[in-house]
DNA sequence: CCTACCGATCGGTAGG
DNA sequence: CCTACCGATCGGTAGG
């Protein structure tokens, strides 16, 4: 076992080098569990796993969050921040509705290559009450408001068929739209032929029109 | 803490009657395992959470199974294989394809509370390359293979567009209507007001036929 | 941020 | 020699 590549502190510093070396720790720490945690779920992953991705030891990581749950507290907070400011900036684009609907599912596509049914899993199973409660409701302002919105204004527009027209509301129309994101569908995708990695975004693009479509217009005939 | 309930082997029993209470010992293992696997996950089941709802101690289970792997293998065939029974048996009816779609949503919602997507997870991430390639394509024979039979269907009677028609495929139109019984969908339910239990399977019936009519005719108007 | 550890619990196996 | 386990403990790992 080789030792991880340790960042050597040299003495001397000034206390805002440091600061700014803590703060820098920080975020490295919560990049490695964002894509520790997000792929393979909060049990599967341990606390050393993390502390080695980061070339630290693993105590060193409760100089920084308190325990492994706040970690992924802070990680998730972070993560859904992020979403929520890309999601809602595409939502308010002045484009028709469809095209924004493509823009979204494209882009929860590219970028969250992981299952965000998983983080739903972690957050019912394996957080305590009060963290659960947390993350349920910035769930639901990061990720599906700003869907619902994008299907609100289709709604308003009269392209989308009301509830009392067989169709759904917004907010069903979000998790309807969240669910087509789901494993089921990327692992359809993983066993095609292998895929050139620089065609990765192509394929996410023509898949998210495909979903949308299918979503907007059905499969019937 | 209670000592559970044991089953008490009485003196003299013949050697038959010892090996159906093996075999029974067995079934309850593999019901009980599913219950706890498909609901929490591989990682987050211990073998002694199954054993303790059994009334069984843990080193008991390793009687039965090699290790927690092949229990989780094992339950996951039996599994696989009584919803392959069910749903080839829906895929058969001379029923409109619609209605036999309908069928299928209802029977996963309803029976298969939880996310058949955490099973993929486990399969993918939790287990062995064996097991995994073993349930891989199980997975596709039991469960996609006879939704896209039906979809397949339609596509023969000109019910659904061809994917030269901008449709898809019988398989990938098996995977997305997989990827609308996620969580995600289930989760929006539970965040309603809570619901009497006499009405979860109309629930499951209404929720089965919106599904449905969704993937079939879309949202938009 | 490290080394040296803890209480507990993990999956799995020993002898009886 | 078999079955259906038990009490105790194995090597390792969890969060702290």
């Amino acid at each position: 076992m080789k030792k991880p590549a340790r960042r050597s502190p040299r003495e001397g510093q000034t206390r805002i080098v440091r600061e700014e070396e803590s703060e820098e720790t920080r975020r490295l720490i919560l990049q490695v569990a964002q894509q520790l945690f997000m792929e393979y779920g909060y049990r599967a992953v341990t606390t050393r796993q993390i502390a080695d991705a980061c070339g630290l030891t693993q105590p060193a990581l409760y100089h920084y969050f308190a325990d492994k749950e706040a970690l992924y507290l802070a990680m998730a907070r972070e993560e859904l921040a992020r979403l929520k400011g890309v999601l809602e900036r595409i939502a308010r684009r002045s484009e028709p509705v469809s095209e924004r609907l493509r823009r979204l599912a494209s882009y929860l596509l590219t970028t969250t290559r992981h299952d965000l049914a998983l983080m739903l899993h972690d957050i019912r199973y394996e957080l305590s009450a009060e963290v659960r409660a947390q993350l349920h409701t910035l769930f639901e302002e990061s990720l599906i408001a700003p869907i619902a919105a994008v299907f609100n204004e289709g709604l308003e527009q009269g392209l989308l068929r009301s509830p009392s027209e067989g169709g759904v509301d917004a907010r069903m129309a979000a998790y309807l739209f969240m669910s087509l994101m789901s494993r089921f569908v990327v692992w359809g995708r993983e066993t095609l032929p292998a895929v050139a990695e620089n065609r990765r975004e192509t394929l996410a693009s023509e898949q998210a029109a495909l979903l949308v479509r299918v979503l907007l217009y059905g499969l019937a005939r």
